[in-house]
DNA sequence: CGCAGCCATGTAAACGCTTGCATCGGCCGG
DNA sequence: CCGGCCGATGCAAGCGTTTACATGGCTGCG
């Protein structure tokens, strides 16, 4: 006799008026099971621990999710399992070479170990940095991955409220506290500087980025103020760009700070962009490099090798950055305990741009 | 002793024995609700339609959340409305300027409407494409953003057969299905080849890359055959290159192309890339351009306008696909139906380094 | 030959929200 | 003064998985 089961679930839609609904939830964990003729515990065992299951049933069930197309729900599972196996990653931009190829290299190890990246940009805006890591907190992200060691203290309070593991990257700097993966920004252009003073230049100009919001560019100039003022060397002429990355920037830039009474014999460029643009435009107005100017950038991309005077530049390790932050992320969230700091030491590049000043100088 | 109560759910756990678990899962609605004195409905609604809640009990709700630093579990309500809030968009890389433009402003139209942006790259790789959406639909995405026409078999039936809105970018043509929006690149070097033709070149050379896996690069070596062969002119010296955009391999390219006997007078390359190598490496070799030779490209980058000879080429309007796609996808997602198909026109720039060639040939 | 133990499987509660429906006071019009 | 209606709130049933625990059939050893 056909008593009346105490369905808890309906997944057959069963309308007992005539009224068939038609917008059926694509298909779901239960309908596989009916359909294998297991239980739905099996079929979630079959696919999460294939091995606790018999050979036969397995199989059986794989054709069946085969041939039905179900796609687990991750965010049923997220829900059960209090794990997302996702990682959020939050950089400042995509358009600049170094963290497009971190987040590639993030994504692609972390692939390997069946998490997920979540990619955002916070457009060097602190605030939707927050809005990001939020965002990315709330879908339970087990991980995340940031930029630079300054950050809303509602960042800070929201990630260690929540637990969740996060990592700094693209700094190093011994006095913070907080854990971070990435080139020691300050010491890098403290020995850009020192190198240039050793080769004989006293007047050295500087053209860089806006520090707003950007604690590496912020810490890199230190260092070269650091060694400036290490050699008695307190004045000199320097220029803020207004844009981030502009060529055409750096040419205007350059052009004032040559035309002017002693020029320097130097320049230290922010970026690889301001370097082209310095470079470009010094030509353009016939000087000679690094006759009558060297010039030298901050991390490394194509173009910096291949102008007609290969320039100097200190080479940003992003894709170690990249790997490190993904074992340590991966490490913290598995339980393991890592070393807290961990710095990718940049590498001076000496190209045809940098020299000794012609004349040596007072 | 002490019957079990027949607790449904734990909130306060309570272990009977003196061991106190410490791993508290982090607060949920219900402690919100319980430290508000309301039900988890009423907190539920104050969060998501505010208006229908009185302004006090809003007010304390708000207060109470801010305190306990409550989080909402996303997966939760994505499992509960069946809605995930998120977009996913699927690039080959982030390496390239225009795709982490487009990326950008996705995103930003995205989360003005309060959506997220799910970010990932199939680095030209369709199977790691087909791996990136699979993932992106076991997270429930509400839309996805793709990149070219073509895709795996797999791909387009796990999107219709679970109903997800998407959207192929950087393309469009007339002949094909699919929704598209991006610039019609067929006709785009069809139209950058006439134009040299129309100058009075004949030889013409072309500097590719791979267009394995890239229809769009596909697309417009095959607009430049389109061009050439509707003037009888049928065979051109030309090479393919095996990285994506390397400068350095272009200029070897263009070397062998210019030492041939009778070189081109005009060379079309496939990228900004190429043709900046093409121009360093013609002028390396004393060419005078476009005096010996012509250089086009595709896609503007800031250094093609900035190089001794500014670069003629074609500029993508990345900034409106990425606006177009989100406000196609979001229509789509709030059930409106949109044009299938937006071409996005690219622009033709003409620079220093295109003009007839020096003598009027065959 | 019997029972402990083990393996493969099933049962059902729980994960943290949303939301249809029930409930409960007013308030307004008759 | 009363009934109906409406707006605000509570109740509880899901959403689609996972997993602790129960079950039941075997195996192997005493």
């Amino acid at each position: 006799m056909t008593s009346a089961p105490k369905r808890t679930r309906t997944s057959k839609t069963g309308t007992p008026t005539g009224t068939e609904i038609v917008a059926r939830t694509s298909v779901g964990l239960r309908d596989v099971a009916k359909a294998a003729g297991v239980s739905t515990a099996t079929v979630s065992r079959a696919i999460n621990k294939p091995d606790i299951v018999s050979e036969e049933l397995r199989l059986r069930i794989e054709a069946v999710i085969e041939h039905l197309g179900w796609v687990p729900d991750a965010a049923a599972r997220a829900l059960s399992t209090r794990r997302s196996g996702a990682v959020g990653a939050v950089f400042p931009t995509l358009t600049h070479g170094d963290f497009a190829r971190t987040a590639t290299i993030l994504q692609h190890e972390l692939l390997a170990e069946g998490f997920t990246l979540l990619l955002a940009c916070s457009e060097y805006d602190p605030e939707q940095e927050l809005r990001q890591v939020r965002k990315f907190v709330e879908r339970g992200v087990d991980g995340i991955v940031l930029v630079g060691n300054e950050h809303l203290p509602e960042l800070e309070k929201l990630l260690s409220r929540q637990k969740v593991p996060s990592i700094n990257t693209f700094v190093y700097n011994q006095a913070t506290h907080g854990r971070s993966i990435g080139p020691d920004n300050r010491k890098a252009l403290f020995d850009v500087t020192n190198y240039l003073i050793s080769l004989g230049h006293r007047r050295i100009g500087v053209i860089w980025q806006s520090v707003a919001n950007n604690d590496r560019a912020a810490e890199r100039l230190a260092g070269v103020s650091d060694a400036l003022s290490a050699h008695g060397l307190s004045a000199w002429p320097y220029q803020i760009a207004k844009e981030l990355s502009s060529i055409g920037e750096a040419r205007t830039l350059l052009r004032r700070m040559m035309s002017t009474d002693s020029p320097p014999t130097a320049i230290i460029c922010g970026n690889s962009y301001h370097a082209v643009g310095a470079e470009l435009e010094a030509l353009a107005m016939g000087l000679s490099i690094p006759g009558d100017v060297s010039i030298i950038g901050y991390d490394d991309i194509e173009i910096m090798s291949e102008l007609p005077v290969p320039i100097s530049t200190v080479r940003v390790p992003s894709d170690q950055i990249g790997t490190r932050a993904a074992s340590h992320i991966l490490a913290r969230i598995l339980g393991r305990e890592e070393d807290t700091q961990f710095e990718c030491k940049p590498e001076l590049v000496l190209r045809a741009s940098t020299a000794p000043p012609r004349s040596p100088q007072a």
